[in-house]
DNA sequence: AGCACA
């Protein structure tokens, strides 16, 4: 399809949240959908409230558009268009043997918490013959970076049914609880988000509260 | 109908 990138371009982000608590919050819910190369978020008047996420593969970048469309993070709806032009990680990647002709970049003032690479999380759906209740409707969750915020959590949680509440332990950044209605729906978000990354370093690790 | 790339 014409105008389908590797890089999503989204605006009508709030510009009231720090640049780097966005960043975070746009990698815990689009890194999903592939591997992302980097997110660009600038702090130029002109450019505030907009981003660009660079996806290795165009069609993580279709999917994420598709699913995550009018999204709300922070209170807004994201408005996803494909950007008009590539990536300049993109280019690289298409064009090894040539070198950039003018737009230079020093590898120390990069933004170093976007992997090179990341590997794909393979979700495996639940059930199967003998699929039983889940064993409880509150979720633990495990290894989280310490920038975790609750607001962040209940983003991506919230996008699953019968969400109720997050909650965070005081001088535990690395843990948190997510409440459901029952314990079915908490079986469905464990299974979406499991492995999901806030941070290229933290796989989240969600397994059932224990009773 | 605001497109960057410290």
């Amino acid at each position: 399809m014409p105008g389908q990138k590797n890089t999503i371009y989204i605006k009508n982000l709030s510009e009231k949240v720090r640049h780097e608590e966005l960043k975070k919050s746009l990698y815990a819910i689009f890194s999903q959908f592939g591997t992302i190369l980097d997110i660009v978020v600038s702090k130029t008047v002109k450019m505030q409230g907009r981003a660009f996420i660079v996806f290795k593969e165009v069609e993580s970048a279709v999917n994420a558009f598709k699913a995550k469309q009018g999204f709300e993070v922070f209170e807004k709806p994201m408005r996803i268009e494909y950007a008009k032009t590539d990536s300049d990680v993109i280019l690289k990647q298409k064009r090894p043997h040539l070198e950039k002709p003018k737009k230079t970049r020093t590898p120390s003032t990069r933004d170093d918490d976007i992997p090179k690479r990341m590997k794909k999380e393979t979700h495996r759906l639940p059930g199967g013959p003998t699929a039983e209740e889940p064993p409880n409707h509150i979720l633990f969750l495990a290894n989280l970076p310490d920038e975790t915020s609750d607001l962040m959590l209940s983003m991506l949680f919230k996008q699953y049914a019968g969400f109720k509440e997050v909650r965070m332990v005081p001088n535990r950044p690395d843990i948190a609880f997510v409440e459901y209605e029952n314990p079915l729906q908490a079986g469905t978000a464990k299974d979406a988000l499991q492995g999901f990354k806030i941070t290229p370093t933290n796989a989240t690790k969600i397994s059932f509260a224990k009773k």
